[in-house]
RNA sequence: GGCCCGUUCGUCUAGUUGGUUAGGACGCCAGGUUUUCAUCCUGGAAAUCAGGGGUUCGACUCCCCUACGGGCUACCA
């Protein structure tokens, strides 16, 4: 079925940080060019000037980046079909859109935008249907079709500002396939002569997007499912410029959806229920607001990637963790779902927690030894790994593997109330105080023997173990939390150990 | 409102020539391991396959209707 060269793009507006959504459209195309031993590109899609952020290009190259999508062809390292980003395509644009004007199949339209709001509030109070600029209603508009020929041509010479709309025919009906979703039909009469051409001298998206995808021969068009209602206009342009042979097939995808309620997700959820709806974090130039990452959360891109590839798209088998190269070798966009998937958070955590699980504890090291620095704390690699063997299970994000391990660096500040509390009873001070002087005898300070002497103490004592390895572990670590105490202990040493005893029995009595 | 798309456990989903005890995963619950908190292991609850009509010996699988959900309906993408 894919016979020819693959040419894919992802072509992202920069109009602010890529979300989640955008990120999973990416990869569904790299995975699917990558497939095919095809060619994936990077175009920008910034005709809207109104909308456009400096520094979302950036950002966007900057997330694919992280997360390992990367581009043949596109605005970072060029390519045949340059320039990749549509505000220096002006031109092209400009020129092409005169075929259509010439053959009629889009005309002049000089209604302001004032007018235009106008006569939607009029059918608005009226209580008629929406105002469509479309078959019905060209007719009375003020466009190349209703006004003379002289007028036309004064007007666009004295300079009235206008915009290009395409003449969308009547009474037809447009089917195409959609490789996700089969058949699909619209009747034209449902469409409206939509803009191609805005009055500030730029394309839309529809006539760009068309124009762009056909130059740069690109085979399938994978997006998301908001632009499904415009791919009968998409495919009565490339009609129009008698492109059809050569016509794209298309895709599109489901959306991804809130995790409660309705609706897709959006920036606000994110907000509302505390996850990240960017991969990276980002920063807003004008507000100066800033929504959090998974890069910086701390989720492995691994991870990340994996956990989107399975938001609607399965391999139709149980295996659920998987490589990128794994992905490329599974994927098919046969087996992309029909259906919009809300957005699980808690599985993205599980998906981090078993790429973390298994890293190498090299490579744990490697992680933890930055976060220490970042704390001004050195250590041995050998001290540091052995912190990892008795922490790693624990993490779920990479910032775990700190909060997980930090008392093995420097003693606790405080003691958590809640453990105080359920941990330090009125004997506590004493069975602490008895215990580190048989400590303090030892000569030799292993989890092992450390145990033979805990074990000894407690039948000596007739206390249960909990009664003081609970009170021990307070007073080490701070709080009721971390490995097994004696690991603890004989990773710290025996003067540590017993330095924190002295000091928590100070505190605490 | 109109148009388009969709609908299997709470969530992500398997189920592709119509015949399955409707499978897996996240989450949840219980038990085990443990000196704590996690991890880990074992087990469990959880879908009348949105509802109603057909077609058929037989439908989650095919057709129709309804309901519900989502998207679009800008000189935004």
């Amino acid at each position: 079925m894919i016979s020819e060269t693959v040419r894919v793009r992802f072509a992202p507006s920069p109009t602010g940080p890529l979300h989640l959504g955008g990120v999973r459209t990416a990869l569904y195309n790299y995975l699917f060019a990558r497939k095919y031993h095809g060619t994936f590109i990077l175009r920008i899609e910034d005709t809207d000037q109104q909308r456009f952020v400096r520094s979302a290009e950036e950002y966007i190259i900057e997330s694919l980046g992280w997360c390992g999508i990367h581009f043949d062809e596109g605005v970072v390292s060029g390519g045949p079909f340059a320039p990749y980003r549509q505000s220096d395509r002006s031109m092209i644009y400009k020129e092409i859109i005169g075929r259509l004007l010439e053959t009629g199949h889009a005309y002049y339209a000089f209604d302001s935008v004032g007018e235009l709001e106008e006569i939607r509030n009029r059918y608005q109070v009226a209580g008629a249907e929406q105002f469509q600029y479309n078959y019905k209603t060209r007719q009375e508009m003020k466009n190349s079709l209703t006004l003379s020929q002289q007028e036309v041509a004064d007007r666009i010479s004295t300079g009235n500002p206008y915009v290009i709309r395409i003449r969308i025919p009547e009474n037809e009906v447009i089917v195409f396939n959609d490789l996700i979703r089969g058949k699909v039909s619209v009747h034209t009469s449902n469409l409206d002569d939509k803009v191609l051409f805005k009055s500030d001298g730029l394309p839309t998206y529809h006539l760009a997007n068309v124009v762009d995808d056909h130059l740069m021969k690109i085979t399938h068009v994978i997006r998301g499912e908001e632009w499904l209602p415009s791919a009968p206009l998409h495919l009565l342009l490339y009609r129009f410029f008698d492109w059809e042979k050569t016509m794209p097939q298309f895709a599109h995808l489901p959306l991804i959806l809130k995790p409660d309620g309705k609706g897709k997700l959006s920036k606000r959820d994110g907000d509302r229920l505390g996850f990240p709806v960017f991969p990276l974090q980002w920063t807003d130039p004008v507000s100066g607001e800033v929504s959090h990452g998974y890069r910086e959360d701390g989720y492995l891109p691994e991870a990340f990637i994996n956990m989107l590839a399975l938001l609607g798209w399965n391999p139709g088998t149980e295996k659920e963790l998987f490589s990128m190269n794994e992905l490329i070798d599974a994927f098919s966009i046969e087996r992309v779902g029909k259906h919009g998937s809300k957005f699980d958070p808690e599985k993205a955590k599980w998906f981090n927690h078993q790429y973390l699980s298994h890293k190498t504890d090299d490579e744990l090291m490697e992680i933890l030894k930055s976060q220490l620095s970042r704390h001004l704390i050195t250590a041995s690699d050998e001290y540091v790994l052995r912190v990892i063997g008795l922490t790693k299970d624990r993490a779920n994000l990479i910032g775990d593997l700190w909060d997980n391990s930090w008392f093995f660096f420097q003693s606790p500040q405080a003691y958590d109330e809640r453990s105080r509390a359920k941990n330090w009873q009125s004997p506590s001070g004493e069975i602490i105080r008895n215990f580190a002087a048989d400590v303090s005898e030892m000569k030799d300070f292993t989890k092992d023997t450390l145990h033979e002497v805990a074990s000894h103490f407690v039948t000596l004592h007739n206390i249960k173990m909990g009664q003081l390895m609970n009170p021990l572990r307070l007073l080490i670590v701070g709080s009721n939390q971390g490995p097994g105490m004696m690991e603890i202990a004989e990773v710290l040493g025996k003067k540590e150990f017993l330095q924190r005893i002295e000091v928590g029995l100070s505190i605490l009595g």
